[in-house]
RNA sequence: GCCCCCGUAGCUCAGGGGAUAGAGCGCCGCCCUCCGGAGGCGGAAGCGUAGGUUCGAAUCCUACCGGGGGUACCA
């Protein structure tokens, strides 16, 4: 008994009681209702406040409808006790039965347990990371980087077609100073006022000039272009592959030069002109997004006949929305939260509607602390924090699993020291721990040639019930990450989950102690522990961390 | 000035209106005769302030205070 499977029997017994007028429900009966599991343990497995909330509607007091709706509940096969408390909560207790055959079910689901259509026959379009190719991925553009791909898997989980997208600034003037900066150190200056210094463009320029030698000898603008062609796409590579071996790849990458030399650009612009929402001012072409709630109008083609950058990103929109995308989900940092109002702007002068086929996240910064000081980065000083560094810093288990931990509203402090240790105040260990340690005891199950075995009514004891419980929770809490854009939800469940299961191992004995015969409890309880492996590992997964067998 | 995010235990953070607000770390005190003690048990300790909505607010609304970010015909 899930607390799904639960909300549909209350929602049961309400079309019940409406069809047969003991209740009025001008509305008629609730899709779901909320199940929750109380804090207290007095209150019951579950509990649900279906009552406080349709008392009024249907014009009767809460108590009174809980009376109706516990009578009724209270007959059902996996439920064992229905309880009215306080101003009219049900508090239920589920059957032994019914709540053990919950880790059955689970193994025989395996990986595909937490899983759903909540999404089914949704084409989604992921944009993350999207930093430009003008330095290493620094430590912003990585926490996108393991919350979209969480969220990716999150959205896959639940039905989803998902395409993980990663937008190629390669068209404005930043590449422009980036390839200066190249030259500069071809021809041994200082960096550029407005450009870049640090190693890596030593790095890049050293190597550039070893794959193309000539370039030394020519002049300063054809220097400078072989420089930015090779430079880019060299920046870009390493780029891609550090994104690799944190455990992201994209499907697609988009060149937003592309856009330009397409005519893309210029197709998205006489669409909007169209459809009324351009005009012409001061030599520019500006678009009408304040009509469509962002502060000012903004220009998409400047007065020099240059494509603004927001242009590009009118473009591209559409090119997504052109490709089947029905629903558009970028992802940027809080330095870039100025441009969802333009953003959803553009998307309502297409006539699309924002919030459904745009949507818009954004991320928090990420602060690192070292031997509790925070490090300054700056990346024109070239002291940014790659994600190589973090990498290797931390692992890439630690590093994606505190980036993902955290709702991505908040901005967080990473204590480099504590996500690099190898214990418990690691909370990736914690879980990690969990797992292996249940994987540890399967192995000695089978070493024993004990098998598991289905005795659902067995499992009965207080821990037990709150793992089974715990493990039920699963696909709720996958489908919540889901509708809510929020993967964070995944690692704090891994954490009471695998809390849960080192209590219930504290207390419950799972292989027989010496020559004890095997019983039944045994092998009902080894299908709890595999059932709690198959949880933590489908978790991890989902947030593209490991669940190692041994640690 | 205006816009966005945040303010919960000593620290880092969870808590999508519900009952006595949680976890990890840190601190104090416990638990190994066998499945991984990288674990478990107990204890001290908290919702920035003031109003409002509600049967019920950490959660929703308003104001204020504090921290972070943003506010280009840059990308």
């Amino acid at each position: 008994m899930t607390p799904e499977q639960l909300s549909a029997a209350i929602v049961e017994v309400l079309a019940t009681l409406s069809a047969e007028g003991e209740l009025t429900l001008p509305d008629g009966p609730p899709s779901a209702v909320t199940v929750e599991r109380p804090r207290q343990r007095e209150h019951g497995d579950y509990a649900t406040n279906v009552a406080l909330q349709l008392a009024k509607k249907a014009g009767t007091n809460p108590r009174a409808l809980a009376q109706l709706v516990a009578d009724r509940l209270g007959q059902h096969d996996g439920v064992a006790a229905v309880d009215i408390a306080g101003p009219g909560f049900l508090n239920i207790t589920v059957a032994a039965a019914a709540q053990g055959e919950v880790a059955g079910q689970i193994v025989a689901a395996g990986a595909a347990y937490g899983s759903s259509e909540l999404m089914a026959g949704e084409r989604v379009n992921l944009e993350f990371v999207s930093a430009n190719p003008t330095g290493p991925l620094h430590i912003g553009g990585v926490r996108w980087a393991a919350v979209g791909d969480a969220l990716g898997r999150i959205f896959e989980a639940v039905g989803a077609a998902v395409t993980r997208e990663y937008y190629f600034n390669d068209h404005g003037a930043q590449i422009d100073r980036f390839s200066r900066s190249l030259l500069h150190s071809v021809r041994g200056l200082e960096a550029p006022e407005d450009g870049y210094g640090g190693a890596y463009v030593h790095e890049i320029a050293q190597a550039v000039v070893a794959r193309r030698p000539e370039l030394v000898e020519k002049d300063d603008a054809a220097a400078q272009e072989i420089l930015r062609s090779e430079g880019v796409e060299m920046m870009f590579d390493e780029i891609k592959r550090s994104l690799h071996d944190f455990g992201v790849d994209f499907d697609v990458y988009f060149h937003e030069d592309d856009l330009h030399k397409s005519g893309a650009v210029d197709r998205a612009i006489e669409r909007l002109t169209e459809l009324g929402n351009t005009y012409e001012q001061d030599g520019a072409v500006w678009l009408r997004t304040e009509q469509f709630g962002d502060d000012k109008d903004r220009v998409v083609v400047k007065s020099d006949g240059q494509g603004a950058y927001l242009s590009g990103d009118l473009a591209y929109y559409l090119d997504k929305r052109e490709r089947g995308f029905d629903r558009c989900l970028i992802m940027l940092g809080a330095d870039h939260h100025g441009y969802v109002a333009r953003m959803m702007a553009m998307c309502a002068a297409f006539g699309d509607t924002p919030g459904t086929n745009l949507e818009i996240l954004i991320g928090q910064m990420v602060n690192l602390l070292k031997d509790g000081e925070p490090l300054r980065m700056s990346k024109r000083a070239g002291t940014v924090v790659t994600i190589d560094d973090l990498v290797s810093a931390i692992g890439v288990d630690a590093a994606r699993y505190a980036l993902a931990r955290y709702s991505s509203d908040s901005s967080i402090d990473l204590d480099l020291d504590l996500w690099a240790k190898a214990g418990s105040e690691n909370p990736v260990y914690y879980v990690q721990y969990a797992h292996a340690r249940v994987s540890s005891l399967l192995r000695n199950a089978a070493d024993l040639g004990l098998a598991p075995a289905d005795h659902p009514e067995l499992l009965v004891h207080e821990k037990e019930g709150e793992l089974l419980r715990a493990l039920a929770d699963f696909p709720g809490v996958v489908a919540s990450a889901a509708t809510l854009r929020e993967p964070h939800r995944v690692a704090r469940y891994l954490e009471d989950t695998a809390g849960a299961y080192h209590r219930f191992y504290d207390n419950c004995r799972v292989l027989p102690m010496g020559d004890e015969e095997p019983t039944d409890l045994h092998r009902a309880r080894l299908v709890l522990v595999d059932a709690t492996r198959t949880v933590l590992a489908n978790g991890l997964g989902l947030l593209g961390v490991s669940a190692p067998e041994r640690m």
